[in-house]
DNA sequence: CCATAAGATTATTATATCACTATATTAACA
DNA sequence: TGTTAATATAGTGATATAATAATCTTATGG
């Protein structure tokens, strides 16, 4: 069957491996708790101890350390221990933009 | 790379129920066939039907139509039906945001 | 009414993610 | 060496999401 609307070749849709690569990126931080200790590292602005995030995101250790290590392992946090504390910092900053897309539209409509 | 978006001090974080409000719809838009449907209506600017967007999409239809209700039960897009054509178009903006971002990317780092 | 085209829904099976509990590691210090 | 504080990992069962195939619905034209 013939196309009904020829997409050609000189059309920029993003190309597929880039969507396979940053869809699964977008997804993991695209969870209310990694959300939201992602805000407060980046209000933050310097490395904050998993204590410290455990108290701000207002969660249970385990959770926070898992939630953690999936940022860690996505490219969208680093980590360096200090003494026995580690200390976790924003190291993907472009993640910023969904944060500053939340904000812009909280409490607007649906 | 500098700061997307400032903070000011004394800024408190984004409350959780936000938090609990968007991550859903930004985790149903963060697939790559959502995406390049996405992409692909964006482009055109105008209501498309669902052959046209399986052709852009290179997708089998049940997938299309599947993707396509997702996105529509979010209220990422809207339907209109036109004779035996359904044509569909973006509703919800916002999310255009993450479009951009990704276009910004594309083809960067890592 | 029948056939066909355009979409939508359902069923299935595999995989992924969730919160939670329990346990393990690591480093400081007594 | 033994203890404790800080953090990480492992196991578990419930729920969610994936791609695919098969079937159903709706609208049009003959």
């Amino acid at each position: 069957m013939d196309t009904i609307c020829s997409i050609e070749p000189g059309d920029s849709l993003i190309d597929m491996e880039t969507l396979e690569r940053v869809a699964p990126v977008i997804r993991n931080v695209a969870h209310p708790l990694r959300l939201r200790i992602l805000d407060y590292l980046d209000r933050e602005g310097e490395p904050r101890s998993v204590s410290e995030i455990m108290a701000a995101a207002d969660a249970d250790q385990p959770i926070v350390s898992q939630q953690l290590r999936i940022l860690k392992d996505q490219g969208v946090l680093m980590a360096r221990r200090d003494r026995n504390f580690v200390r976790y910092e924003i190291a993907e900053r472009s993640v910023l933009l969904l944060l500053a897309c939340i904000r812009s539209h909280q409490g607007a409509r649906k």
